[in-house]
RNA sequence: GCCACGGUAGUGUAGCCUGGUUAGCACAAGGGACUGUGGAUCCCUUAGCCCGAGUUCAAAUCUCGGCCGUGGCCCCA
């Protein structure tokens, strides 16, 4: 082998990308019956913008550059950033709310493993504009339709709020820079951590236990809800928050989302998440098993805009192709009958041509290139799976050609006239 | 960045432990037997030891390093 890949990246073979492209445009048509509508930004962009988002220590991270000119640009790792940038340089001044999707692929400098490459794709929609309940419950009801569209069966979905505990955090004095770095520390699931800094920051004992109780609930809503209330009795911010997540519940079950799980102890380690946060995860992959992730954030503001309420998610194309497979999932693109002209020796090869392109007028058709015998050409078009064969030979001297059905092995003349419809029907 | 296992034609494999003929087999691919008819048979052809260094008279085989793959840790915007 002369050149391989480079690491963490992937060829797509035809049967492979037909299945991608099917699962690609079945995504499509979903979020557009959501009303989104889709963006596309560059490849790569300014290596700032990435940093002003996640920071300076993802850079070890990024696929990063300098261009001839000394600019420091980035592979795209992720799209939430770039169509933020987008909607902060093009569209502020469009009516609102605003849908966008957006589908693409982005690259991370990281260890290849199960569902994780170097370069894989991502698939996720913005609603900018409204901070309302059913705006955010729309997202997430999105999310589960694209899913269910797909077929798949094997998923969990997970609601939470970064917002509950940020206005305990803030209730009690401490400013928003320490309440990213607890968040950070509740992501990574170091419980000591997190109580050495809570003692730090001068919390109580009964806060503390409050914060540790409220991040291990998890489960059936009223249940989760009704201790969440206990631990957080006395504390309004908190609670207020807590209400405002049940106020999107309900319209979540409006939109018909009945099976989730509320997971409080969802903190998504990202600075900008504001309240809602959600996760889906397909129970049957391995250790990268999140196939989706969002919520509620504010990011314009980020990227020099005015701030405006955002939702958003982004799904993780690669582990959703995965998922599907091993639910067992049927992939098969669709495609119609498959046509192949062959002529009977070199001298109908002119012929044969001109059918060809006759009938690439209404339906998809090859031709015989290897200049092979009629044996071989139809062993060829066996193997391949074609369903119909033009065979052009000296009844073409009187119009017609021998139309050949692949499955049946029967085999008629037809004027050539009428071969398009034949084939067409 | 760390750990484990692996890498032989396009694909799947035998050989490796116990260094030593032309590295074997199956399928696939191209051609032919069959000059106007496929999914059958037979024949031929193409094509391989991941890369590099070391040990040795001799390395696919043993040792080390690298690269790549698979899975896991860390991380996961």
């Amino acid at each position: 082998m002369k050149y391989s890949r480079p690491r963490g990246t992937r060829d797509f073979l035809p049967e492979e990308m037909a299945a991608r492209r099917s699962v690609e445009q079945r995504m499509r048509r979903v979020f557009v019956r959501f009303g989104y509508a889709e963006v596309a930004t560059p490849t790569f962009e300014h290596l700032e913008l990435i940093t002003a988002k996640s920071g300076e220590e993802i850079v070890a991270h990024l696929y990063h550059f300098k261009d001839k000119g000394g600019r420091d640009l980035a592979l795209r790792p992720e799209l939430t950033a770039p169509v933020m940038r987008l909607y902060v340089n093009e569209l502020q001044s469009s009516p609102k709310p605003l849908r966008l999707y957006y589908f693409g692929n982005c690259f991370r400098y990281e260890r290849p493993q199960a569902g994780r490459y170097r370069e894989f794709w991502q698939a996720g929609v913005e609603l900018i504009g409204s901070s309302s309940p059913e705006a955010q419950a729309e997202v997430i009801a999105l999310a589960k339709a694209v899913l269910d569209e797909l077929g798949l069966r094997n998923y969990e979905l997970h609601v939470g709020s970064v917002g509950v505990l940020r206005k305990f955090l803030e209730e009690r004095g401490i400013a928003e820079g320490e309440q990213c770095r607890i968040m950070g520390i509740i992501d990574k699931g170091d419980e000591e951590q997190l109580e050495e800094e809570l003692l730090k920051l001068g919390l109580s004992e009964e806060d503390r236990s409050a914060i540790a109780g409220v991040l291990e609930l998890k489960g059936e809503r009223s249940a989760v809800v009704s201790r969440a209330e206990e631990l957080l009795a006395g504390r309004e911010a908190a609670l207020n928050e807590l209400r405002e997540l049940e106020g999107i519940l309900d319209a979540l079950e409006s939109f018909g989302v009945r099976e989730y799980t509320l997971n409080l102890g969802i903190a998504r380690g990202l600075d900008y998440y504001t309240g809602m946060v959600f996760e889906i995860y397909a129970s049957k992959l391995g250790a990268e098993k999140q196939i989706c992730g969002g919520g509620s954030y504010s990011l314009a503001e980020t990227f020099g805009g005015k701030p405006v309420a955002t939702s958003g998610f982004a799904f993780g194309f690669d582990r959703i192709m995965l998922a599907l497979e091993k639910d067992g999932v049927e992939l098969g693109g669709e495609e119609g009958a498959k046509i192949m002209v062959i002529p009977f020796g070199e001298e109908y090869l002119d012929r044969a041509i001109e059918i060809s392109a006759l009938l690439r007028r209404s339906v998809a058709c090859e031709l015989e290139v290897m200049r092979r015998k009629v044996k071989k050409a139809l062993s060829y078009a066996s193997s391949k799976g074609i369903d119909y064969v033009v065979l052009v030979g000296e009844e073409t001297e009187r119009g017609r050609v021998l139309l050949k059905d692949m499955r049946s092995g029967e085999q008629r003349e037809v004027d050539i006239e009428e071969l398009e419809r034949e084939l067409a029907g």
